[in-house]
RNA sequence: GCCCCCGUAGCUCAGUGGAUGAGAGCAGCGGGUUUCUACCCCGUCGGUCGCAGGUUCGAGUCCUGCCGGGGGCGCCA
């Protein structure tokens, strides 16, 4: 462990045991204003016990176990300690990360199989601002749980199934294969969905040959699976070059999609008929989730069979738990879905665990998130008013920071200059989207997620590029300082050690609520600690020992700030 | 009608039950530095943390009730 808290935390901990009379109690190891660092746990210890806060914590102070980490300990206020770390000790820490290809990031003490259920697009319909949302934040998670060691499954359960491709591929006919196909891999698919919906509601002969065509499809007619199989292979080829140019880890074989779990609905229907939970209701076939009313105050249902025989999607999401769980072996699933739909997401789990399908330790957790909202704070629309394509956003962020690129380093030449727009641009706007608290809404702006100051993406590659431009000025090799010895002198130097150090920390606090906006607020300190160095600390002029100490120092954030814009599944640009 | 989520500076947002200093960026104003890339530093302006209770040694943070905004509540997915 490197982070200097967690080290004082785990130093203390058998202290704290013997003043609560042998059983555990937390040193409660936070962050201070005042001092390095500040240990509250003799205040709740002192309620426990019976004893006044300010002895117990005198007595910790005494103990003598903090004398090799610490220059300066205090008691303070009712009973605070603030600790001030001795240089000597937060220099060993550092040496021991920066020798550490991890930079001190540890594998989680249980390992698991995690099933991370993102994106989920729907065939032949555009991609549009929440699947942004859910596609940013469910890669991140997937790259967070990797980082730490977890069995990482991604699944994309796109929309491939339903009513809806009965119309899709009649109008696929009509238009012919050719046509349809040249419409839809160049990105239409907004109106081909359009065009088929128009046609549905203006022509009952269409309307009856869609409905038939349903019937083929779900009886598994042959011919009919060919044309839906071309639909759903036109669609995921656009998907996939939605997902190159966002840079994020989905391919083809993640694909687990809505009919994957058609087959599965009946065992599963079978199984709930004999765990007894299923009743008749009003003609359909319920299960009542427990802590679920209706409008009336009466247990609300979720509808596993229609009035007309027909599975519900409920169904399928108890199918796909059940396959998560039995044939993927997962402890952990993660559905990165937007809000609207947590009563729903309760009310499966809920099933789920009254079936006995999902028990402790088997845990699903429903990562929701909120809406991208225009200038007006409502739902962001084009100028047309329809909701504005996911791609059409990605090709404007790469325009901007193109530009922008040009203006501030025109240095640079075009075919580099488009490779880190692509970088910039494409960070910008998954760090936006990332550094907000998931839940809430947020209001969407050009201009502050592409600007180089505050909380911003290429404020963060822009640190991390300074960083590689003092190697290259110097001419140094990165990897030739890494072992070099970091002297903490200077309060910036110390300062940025500091939040070096609490690097793992920053990951664990991210993994523990499932929000990569807690890792962005650490990157984003990281760089204003860096900027506060740089700006204060010279490097390339000081003398040596200082000069490499600082040249190690600054190679060190430039590694965790690659790392962690990694694991938000940013790129970390050399130049910029 | 019931349920869920949100409410922190003019704007956009952080804030792990801890300190009669609640922060950042932007915007505004006034300075400094302008050197290794566009940064950064200092000062200033700005807050009844939606409201009212409660729990606690201690509440922006936990609980209850209100107010405001958004969303969800049977045969679409």
């Amino acid at each position: 462990m490197s982070d200097p808290l967690a080290s004082l935390s785990t130093l203390l901990a058998p202290l704290f045991a013997d003043l609560n009379g042998g059983s555990p109690a937390d040193p409660t190891v936070r962050p201070s204003d005042r001092a390095d660092a500040q240990i509250n746990g003799a205040l709740a210890l002192a309620k426990q016990v019976g004893a006044n806060p300010r002895d117990l914590a005198q007595q910790v102070v005494d103990s003598g176990l903090l004398t090799d980490v610490a220059t300066d300990l205090e008691v303070a206020g009712p009973g605070f300690i603030n600790v001030t770390f001795s240089s000597s000790f937060l220099e060993a820490e550092l040496a021991v990360v920066a020798a550490d290809e991890r930079l001190g990031v540890a594998p989680a003490a249980e390992l698991k199989t995690v099933v991370v259920d993102y994106s989920a697009p729907n065939v032949a319909k555009e991609m549009h601002v929440g699947h942004l949302r859910s596609t940013v934040i469910g890669d991140s998670l997937v790259r967070l749980h990797e980082s730490v060691g977890h069995t990482v499954i991604r699944e994309n359960h796109i929309g491939d199934w339903g009513r809806p491709f009965g119309m899709l591929i009649e109008h696929l006919l009509d238009l012919g294969e050719d046509v349809a196909s040249d419409g839809l891999s160049q990105g239409d698919l907004d109106g081909f969905y359009k065009q088929a919906n128009a046609k549905f509601n203006d022509s009952e002969e269409f309307q009856e040959r869609a409905r038939e065509r349903v019937v083929l499809l779900q009886g598994g007619d042959e011919p009919t699976l060919v044309l839906w199989r071309r639909l759903v292979e036109m669609s995921n080829a656009y998907f996939n070059r939605v997902y190159t140019k966002l840079d994020v880890l989905l391919t083809d074989d993640d694909l687990a999609g809505e009919s994957r779990y058609q087959p599965l609905m009946e065992g599963v229907y079978e199984r709930l008929e004999a765990s007894g939970l299923l009743h008749e209701d009003d003609g359909a076939m319920v299960v009542y989730p427990a802590g679920f009313k209706n409008r009336d105050g009466d247990p609300l249902p979720m509808i596993a069979k229609s009035q007309t025989g027909a599975f519900m999607y409920a169904t399928s999401d108890l199918a796909c738990v059940v396959d998560r769980v039995e044939r993927l072996g997962a402890d952990l699933m993660l559905y990165v879905i937007g809000s609207p739909q947590a009563q729903h997401l309760q009310m499966v789990f809920e099933v789920c665990a009254m079936a006995g399908w999902l028990q402790e330790p088997t845990e699903a957790v429903h990562v929701g998130f909120g809406n991208v909202l225009g200038e007006d704070r409502k739902m962001m629309r084009s100028r047309a008013g329809d909701s504005v394509k996911l791609a059409d956003l990605l090709d404007e962020a790469v325009e901007r920071a193109e530009a922008a690129i040009a203006e501030k380093n025109p240095d640079i030449g075009p075919d580099d200059r488009l490779v880190i727009a692509n970088m910039v641009g494409i960070g910008a706007l998954k760090y936006f989207d990332l550094s907000t608290e998931r839940i809430k809404d947020y209001v969407f702006d050009w201009d502050r997620m592409l600007a180089f100051e505050g909380n911003t993406g290429p404020y963060l590659q822009y640190a991390h590029a300074r960083i590689c431009s003092i190697f290259r000025r110097a001419d140094i090799g990165r990897a030739s300082v890494r072992a070099a010895h970091i002297a903490l002198d200077q309060p910036q130097e110390r300062a940025l050690a500091m939040r070096l150090l609490a690097y793992p920390s920053a990951i664990d606090n991210t993994l523990d609520s499932y929000s990569p906006h807690k890792l962005c607020t650490y990157v984003y300190e990281l760089a204003t600690d860096f900027s506060s160095f740089y700006q204060e600390c010279p490097i390339l002029k000081s003398d040596e020992p200082v000069r490499t100490s600082r040249l190690a120092l600054a190679d060190l954030t430039a590694r965790v700030l690659e790392h962690s814009l990694g694991l938000l599944g940013i790129t970390a640009p050399e130049q910029m």
